[in-house]
DNA sequence: GGCAGACTGGACCGACCGGTCTAGACCTGT
DNA sequence: ACAGGTCTAGACCGGTCGGTCCAGTCTGCC
C-alpha cells in the first residue's frame, strides 16, 4: 500500500493532509516526511525549494479536488440552487470524514513566510472555484452579472459557514447554506 | 510612548498584531518579546503557561474589541440592514488599514498545540458576537428564530468575504456583503 | 557489461524554538 | 532601615526547525 503511489505523490498527500489540519507552520518537514514514509532526500530531489514548493503543490491538488467537486455537483443539477445544494451535502460530509479541518486553500498559503507568491497562488484557486461555479450559473440562464453576484456569494456562505462549523464541530450550518441564497 | 501601557498590555497588544497577521505558529516568543519591548521574564511572569496563555488573552482582547464595534455600529442604527451596512464598512476600513490579516480569533485560536481548550475559547467568542447581533436583530422587532438565522447568516457573510477579501487584497466584497442580506 | 541520470537514504548543520532559572531593581508598608 | 512581594532582565537549556550534502541504489539505454 505504501508503495502504490510514487512518493512525490506521496508526498503532496501527507502535505496536504497535515497543512489541511495544523496550517502551513503547524507542521514541520520530518512530520510530512514521516506520513509519507520518505527520506529527506527525496524531499528536496522532487522540490527543490522544500516546503514552500511542496504547499504550493499540496495546495493545487486540493484546489482541483474542489474543482471536480464542483463540477459533478453541478453536471447533474436542474438548477443553480440544486447544484449549490448537492455541493454544499458533498462539503458538509467531506466535513464531517475529515474531522473539521480549514479551507486547504487558506491553511496552506495563506500563512506563508513571504506572502507574495503564496497570496497570488491562493487567489488565483480562488477565483478559479469562483469562475467555475459562475460557468454553472450562466448555464442555468443567469445573466453575466447575476452569474457573478451568486457564485461569489456561495463561495463566501461556504466559506464563512465552513469557518463556523469548524468553531462548532457541527456541519449543520454547512447544510443549511443553500437555504439563504 | 513605549511605557504608555504597562508591560503585560504591550505583551498582548503585540502579540494580537502579530498573530493576527502570522497565526499562532508563525510568530515566536522573541518576536512579540522584541515587539513589546519586554523580556522574557515579564511574559512568564504575567502568563505562567506562555505562549498559550498569551495568545488566549490576545484573541479575548481582540474579541472584545470586535464586540465594542458590533455594539457602535447597531446603537446608531435605525434598522437591522442599516447596523449590520455601518459594522461591514467599519470592518472594511479596518482592513484596509490593518494590512490585510486575517480574523484574529481564526489565527490565534484555530491553530494551536491541542485544540481542547482553545477551540473552546474561540467558539465562546464566535457565540458572543453572535449573540451581540442576535439582540441587536430582536430589538428591530425579528421573531428569536428569524434574529438567530440574521445574524448567523451576517456571520457567516463577513467571515466569507473576510477571506476572500485578503485573498484579492480588496474590501470591496466587505462592503458589499449588506447588499445581500 | 558499462555508463548516466533519476531517485533514495540519512547523517549533519546552524538557527531558532518555547521554556526555566536566578539575580537584582523597584515599590510598599512598617 | 528593613522586609517582602511584584516585576524586570537576560543568560541558558534541550529540542526541533528547515535545509544541505553526499554516498549509495535503481533504472533504462548503448
Amino acid at each position: 500500500m505504501t508503495d502504490a503511489l510514487p512518493t512525490k505523490d506521496r508526498l503532496i498527500q501527507a502535505a496536504m493532509r497535515l497543512f489541511r489540519s495544523h496550517g502551513y507552520n503547524g507542521v514541520g518537514v520530518a512530520e510530512i516526511l514521516a506520513e509519507a514514509k520518505a527520506p529527506k532526500g527525496s524531499l528536496y530531489h522532487h522540490f527543490p525549494n522544500g516546503k514552500a514548493d511542496l504547499a504550493v503543490a499540496a495546495a493545487q491538488k486540493a484546489s482541483d479536488e474542489m474543482l471536480r467537486l464542483i463540477a459533478i455537483s453541478f453536471a447533474e443539477a436542474e438548477s443553480f440552487k440544486g447544484g449549490a445544494t448537492t455541493l454544499c451535502h458533498k462539503l458538509a460530509k467531506l466535513f464531517d470524514k475529515t474531522g473539521w479541518d480549514t479551507c486547504p486553500i487558506a491553511a496552506t498559503l495563506f500563512e506563508g513566510p513571504n506572502n507574495a507568491p503564496f497570496r497570488a497562488a491562493g487567489q488565483h484557486m480562488y477565483d478559479g472555484w469562483i469562475g467555475e461555479v459562475q460557468d454553472h450559473a450562466s448555464r442555468f440562464g443567469l445573466d453575466a452579472a447575476g452569474a457573478e453576484a451568486q457564485s461569489e456569494a456561495l463561495f463566501i456562505a461556504i466559506q464563512g459557514a465552513w469557518m463556523l462549523a469548524r468553531a462548532r464541530q457541527d456541519s449543520d450550518v454547512l447544510r443549511r447554506v443553500p437555504d439563504r441564497l
